[in-house]
RNA sequence: GCGCCUGUAGCUCAGCUGGAUAGAGCAACGGACUUCUAAUCCGUGGGUCGCAGGUUCGAAUCCUGCCAGGCGCGCCA
């Protein structure tokens, strides 16, 4: 995990949330006999009892290692003290019930086997949950601001922006599910030289598509999409622009060696200054203020038009008022264009993001200017030469950093700090951010600078993700948006559909670099595990079809019903599902759930195969019934978090 | 040089806030469809968990050092 170090966790949604099932029962009954019995003999330096699922079913179906850990305070071995804690549990009224034996095993292991009756009431236990079975209990927690993707709207989305997408959009359905307010948001990246860049590049094409010879900048955007874009602007406004243009092609035409010289020199060596494909800067969420504001206008266009940054707007196109409002507007529509695009394909993707937040509207609305001047009362920032400086070493950056450069252009990091400011004023008390691994650098005086805001530590919270690799035949390709390298989302999307690719990128952790190999994704697509689980899927719903009318999912809890272990097998697995869910959603692991979604599907696979719903006798196809039934909700309730569809027939 | 992430089966990866004989999928080989969907199931082979120390009753997991790969260390974004 790439969870910061020192991260103040969110409270556990869930862990005394009145469950009723066998674990609960049972780990909780263990815990308070061995501390009753620690408190007796004056044991100490024992650490918390804990009750795990083994691995191994001769292992019984939970067990205890606790023996072990008291030996050395009991001075006694390990097994003698499991004999004892066996007696002193199976004279628990509470655990006796439950239990078929408890067994000393290995060095000093004790292993429970539940008896039918307790496999019976976890069941209807889970029968009687419904569509809830899992969900964590709400309880007061800061309201929960998760900020992903987050990328300059200046080209489309690619396979490396869609796992942050895959893994945002899924870590916000998990917490959610797991009890906590969460609200997801978008930071638009939509100011600055790239995008100054990107505007010439489209004005180029537009200007192209009219048979003016101008060439796209040697700094600007190569991508054929481009031409797209400044296809519809021309459908739209027409030959608006065509005179102004026309006019600079000219001019460069008659640019001096020199100037050329210099150009190309300066533009090749901003390569490495553009984002690094792969790359996304996450935002915060809001809790449940409207959202669909920027959706609908996801930027000021107006204030995006006058926003000229003193340098790079024009690049060495000439300095001339037309230039300069021709230029803003080609940036301010393709930065549109490209917005809606994104949008589009991410919902197609099954993301929606609550909020859209432009940074534009932080230059013009004079946030940046007021959390400076705030900055400056606090003491926190300070002047040095011409420039303003954040002291973020006060709170564990390696060097303070600078807010204002001496040229009065503020920094990307002080519009960042304007943006968090602004979380914080709607409310939410908690921050995280999904970042690229090409941006960890930057983490450190982000969250002294959101410790500052906020005036605790611990409210920003940053999920390093890291980068996907693109392999083409077996070879690393560099990806670049400006050179229209890249495998887009779309192309994976259409090459093997959504639910395989989310799931595929949702599979591994978050922590893990990803080779992608289109050509080998695109064969390997069937074998894919997302069909593995969408199968016992559809299995289940075809017997629910099947079922003759009259019978209903029901548990007789005194009768004979779960006798086989493929049904005990399976309704531990789904007993797990709630722990596994709070682990998930503790660990920022959406990646868990999808392992988890195989391992049932596994048990439902061979429970099908060797258990008959229908055509047993009553009592049993009922039993059996509602083991479908719930395993159906939980294989559903996994698929949606990890944003994949559960069909009902396939 | 410093920091973060990674190194587990032929391949892709789980497991990592310490537990029992290290798992899954794919690939290879051999079986199972007159029965609720064979996109399934059963079996076989496959490992110095990068290397070396340390802590512990117990280490893939924690600590230290080393090796290898990725990313980062701007008055860029």
């Amino acid at each position: 995990m790439a969870l910061d170090a020192g991260n103040e966790r969110l409270e556990r949604g869930q862990e005394e949330a009145g469950r009723e099932d066998g674990y609960q029962v049972i780990a909780e009954r263990v815990q308070r006999v061995v501390a009753e019995w620690l408190a007796e003999e004056g044991w100490e330096d024992v650490p918390v009892c804990r009750l795990e699922r083994p691995a191994e079913e001769a292992h019984g179906d939970y067990a205890t290692p606790v023996c072990m850990q008291m030996a050395k305070a009991a001075r006694r071995s390990p097994r003698a003290l499991a004999e004892q804690l066996r007696d002193r549990l199976l004279a628990d009224a509470g655990v006796a019930r439950a239990v078929e034996s408890i067994e000393v095993a290995g060095p000093g292991f004790l292993n429970f086997t539940l008896n039918r009756a307790a496999f019976a009431e976890a069941m209807c236990e889970m029968l009687r949950t419904g569509d809830d079975f899992g969900r964590g209990v709400s309880r007061p927690h800061p309201a929960v601001n998760l900020e992903f993707v987050s990328v300059n709207p200046n080209g489309p989305l690619h396979v490396g922006h869609g796992r942050y997408a895959a893994y945002g959009d899924s870590l916000q359905r998990v917490l959610r599910f797991a009890g906590m307010n969460v609200a997801t948001e978008f930071y638009i990246n939509d100011y600055g030289r790239q995008m100054d860049r990107f505007g010439r590049s489209v004005a180029a094409r537009y200007a192209q598509s009219f048979g003016v010879d101008l060439a796209v900048p040697e700094d600007g955007y190569q991508g054929e999409y481009v031409r797209a874009v400044a296809a519809g602007i021309r459908a739209e406004v027409g030959e608006r622009f065509v005179e102004v243009l026309r006019f600079v092609a000219d001019g460069a035409v008659g640019a001096t060696p020199d100037e050329v010289a210099a150009a190309s020199a300066g533009g090749g060596a901003e390569v490495a200054g553009s984002r690094t494909p792969g790359s996304g800067r996450a935002a915060p969420p809001n809790a449940d203020s409207a959202s669909e504001a920027l959706v609908e206008a996801p930027y000021d266009e107006e204030a995006e038009e006058e926003a000229e940054v003193a340098e790079g707007l024009l690049g060495e196109w000439p300095d001339e008022p037309a230039v300069k409002e021709a230029v803003a507007f080609f940036r301010a529509r393709g930065c549109r264009a490209m917005l809606e695009g994104m949008r589009a394909e991410l919902e197609s993707f099954g993301v929606v993001f609550d909020c859209w937040f432009s940074e534009t509207s932080l230059h013009a609305g004079g946030r940046l200017e007021r959390v400076i001047e705030r900055l400056l009362e606090m003491g926190e920032a300070y002047r040095e030469g011409d420039a303003i400086w954040l002291r973020t070493t006060s709170r564990g950056d390696d060097k303070d950093r600078v807010l204002i450069r001496s040229n009065g252009v503020p920094t990307y990091f002080a519009a960042d700090i304007a943006y968090h400011e602004d979380k914080l004023e709607r409310g939410f008390g908690h921050l995280i951010n999904i970042w690229g691994a090409d941006h960890h650098g930057y983490v450190p005086r982000m969250k002294a600078a959101v410790e500052i805001l906020s005036g605790r530590a611990g409210t920003l919270e940053v999920i390093i993700g890291q980068l996907v690799n693109l392999l083409e035949g077996g070879a690393l390709k560099q990806m670049s948006t400006r050179r229209g390298e890249m495998v887009t989302l779309s192309e994976l999307t259409e090459a093997i559909g959504v639910d395989a690719a989310r799931f595929f990128l949702i599979s591994r952790s978050q922590d893990q670099t990803l080779d992608l190999d289109l050509d080998l994704a695109r064969r390997q697509s069937q074998d894919n595990p997302v069909y593995y689980v969408q199968y016992a899927h559809a299995r289940i719903a075809s017997i629910i079809r099947n079922v003759p009318a009259g019978t209903e999912p029901a548990v007789n809890e005194t009768g004979r019903v779960f006798v086989t272990p493929y049904e005990r097998a399976l309704i531990k697995r789904l007993e797990s599902f709630p722990d596994m869910i709070q682990d998930a959603a503790d660990r920022r692991a959406p990646h868990r759930i999808a392992g988890y979604a195989q391992e049932l599907a596994a048990d439902f696979h061979v429970f099908y195969k060797h258990c008959r719903v229908i055509g047993v006798a009553p009592e049993e196809s009922a039993s059996r019934l509602a083991l479908c039934l719930v395993t159906k909700r939980v294989i559903a309730r996994c698929l949606d978090l990890v944003g994949v569809s559960a069909p009902e027939s396939m």
